[in-house]
RNA sequence: GGCCCGUUCGUCUAGGGGUUAGGACGCAAGGUUUUCAUCCUUGUAGCAGGGGUUCGAAUCCCCUACGGGCUACCA
């Protein structure tokens, strides 16, 4: 029964393996939606020990933009879907970018129109108008190329088998459009939604082979996803309206007893009111919606990333993967390898699910509280040192085990503790109204001093022990001074523990910024 | 318009005839903390509507409404 196909297809189907396909356009970047889309492909196939197969769709030609492979390969790789086949690695089906595979679906167009189940088309683009118009003009309502409409249109049904070979030999534009049979119910039964039937009274002779040679979607994806062996199609749910049109190309083809199952993914949804998540939206709520950072080459248009607005490609993972799937249990946080342990497509939803990036924010935090403290040290190293910030290791490593516990974004260890590098410039002026006194100007006064004539080496336990003599022989407790030391070492009037800040810019600095700050405040406030 | 799919707290969701409708994010309050954050506790808020079926419906059926997708020689 196979004895037409390929040696390692006719394998792939006697054993039995998932394989799954990743199947994106290179048109730009990929979108976070078809991330998601990756990632159910690959915890399938993981999870049941099968292949994880990245074949590219670049059959439309006037849409192939330069660099979106490399892009895609990219994201999987930051992502950690690692693919078992595909372009960058080749593979027993390979070629795996349809372009390559031209010949293979011309082959087996032929065959259908050899077998009466597909035709040649040589209808015009202003024809196909006309014939629109007129079926407008005519109440139809659903004007398509359809069992009806092709009989009076120019087509190797209509037309003379000489004037079809007189056409095909003088070189006339045509097509290869699908002989859909009248009035049929065609079923499937979809993995997330059952049983889905369409009758082919609503599906029109779609075009297999373009006018430039080329396949269309419908054909190519039948005829790869058969000769790949894949056995699970897992795509979005904007597909499910032509999965019986392939349904009935499986069967045409022959192919029908080895047909894969399908599973129509819910859509995500914008944030706030109602359609399909886009690009605007990040645009409009200020959160990226590709994984990686992308220029346009066309427009030059610039996108920021998820990863370059430090996301966590795990923290990315886990959020994406319970948008739309949920494991039955309270557990809210997965590594990679959970969810594939955990994934199975009968617990993926039916409905679209909107995408909120205060979740996504919430799992960010949560994976950097998990990271190794040595991770986050050297990130920050790095980050100072192309910054030209002088830092040292073990600075950098005191600094983010004083703020990991109150950062959303690696960025943070950063942006949030400036002080460690500079004195302040300004003050929070609502702690300098509320804590800067008279008070704390003196006893900050008599903490510089006692400091100055510190003996040993300064610790943070040696600026505890201080400030709490200086405040015993004053007869103050430490919630009355503590606020107005802060805004002097800092600029503002939170942050992680003083004496560990203390600790980490030294005790010169200590003394500086006392000296700074009581400067410049008492003199603002006389002011 | 036609075809297809969907509808449980603001959001992500659990639930598959009998539950005080559960969890998470967010938000609010309280506690811990030297502040902020973390953390802990508590609270807030939901079955789109209408008909059936049933002793009993969030759960099953139908209708309506609403939402979404598709409707190209794009994928």
């Amino acid at each position: 029964m196979h004895s037409d196909l390929p040696k390692f297809t006719v394998e792939i189907v006697m054993t039995n393996k998932v394989r799954v396909r990743f199947a994106p356009s290179p048109t730009g970047a990929l979108h976070i939606g078809g991330i998601r889309t990756a990632l159910y492909n690959y915890l399938f196939a993981k999870k049941h020990g099968g292949d994880f197969i990245l074949r590219i769709e670049d059959t439309d030609q006037t849409r192939f933009v330069p660099g979106a492979e490399d892009y895609i390969l990219g994201s999987l790789a930051w992502l950690g879907l690692n693919t078992d086949e595909g372009i960058a690695q080749g593979g027993p089906c390979a070629p795996y970018r349809q372009s390559e595979r031209k010949d293979i679906y011309m082959k087996e167009a032929l065959r259908l129109v050899e077998e009466d189940k597909a035709y040649y088309a040589f209808d015009t683009p202003e024809e196909l108008d006309e014939m629109r118009e007129r079926l407008k003009a005519a109440k139809v309502v659903n004007p398509v190329y359809d069992n009806v409409t092709r009989m009076s249109m120019k087509n190797s049904i209509t037309l003379s088998q000489e004037e079809v070979q007189q056409r095909l030999d003088r070189g006339d534009p045509w097509v290869i459009r699908l002989k859909v049979p009248k009035r049929e119910d065609v079923r499937l039964q979809d993995l997330v939604r059952d049983w889905v039937v369409v009758n082919t009274a609503n599906i029109d002779d779609k075009i297999l082979i373009k006018s430039d040679g080329m396949p269309t979607y419908h054909l190519a994806n039948v005829v790869d996803d058969h000769l790949m062996g894949i056995t699970h199609v897992i795509r979005g749910e904007e597909w499910l309206p032509s999965a019986p049109l392939h349904v009935l190309l499986y069967r045409f083809l022959g192919w029908e007893n080895t047909m894969p199952r399908f599973a129509h993914l819910p859509l995500l949804l914008k944030p706030t009111g109602n359609g399909k998540l886009s690009k605007r939206d990040a645009l409009k709520h200020g959160f990226p919606i590709f994984p990686l950072s992308w220029k346009d080459p066309e427009t030059g248009e610039f996108s920021e990333g998820f990863q370059e607005a430090g996301y966590l490609p795990e923290a990315l993972i886990n959020f994406l993967a319970l948008l739309g799937w949920n494991p039955g249990t309270e557990q809210e946080m997965f590594s990679l390898e959970e969810l594939i342990e955990a994934f199975s497509i009968e617990r993926i939803g039916k409905s679209g699910a909107k995408f909120d990036i205060e979740k996504a924010k919430w799992f960010n935090q949560q994976y950097i509280k998990l990271k190794p403290a040595a991770e986050l040290s050297a990130f920050l190293h790095t980050e100072l040192a192309s910054q030209h910030i002088e830092c040292s290791p073990e600075k950098a490593a005191a600094i983010s085990e004083l703020l990991r516990e109150r950062i959303t974004f690696p960025a943070e260890l950063y942006t949030k503790g400036t002080y460690f590098f500079a004195a302040p410039d300004e003050y929070d002026e609502k702690i300098v109204a509320k804590k800067w006194n008279e008070e704390a100007v003196s006893i900050l006064s008599h903490y510089a001093l006692a400091l100055e004539t510190l003996e040993g080496v300064f610790t943070s336990e040696a600026a505890h022990i201080t400030l709490n003599k200086v405040l015993e022989e004053n007869n103050l407790g430490m919630g009355r001074i503590l606020q107005a030391l802060r805004l002097a070492l800092t600029g503002s009037g939170a942050g992680p523990d003083l004496f560990g800040i203390m600790d980490v810019i030294g005790r010169e600095e200590v003394i500086h910024r006392l000296r700074k700050a009581i400067n410049q405040l008492t003199y603002e406030k006389k002011a």
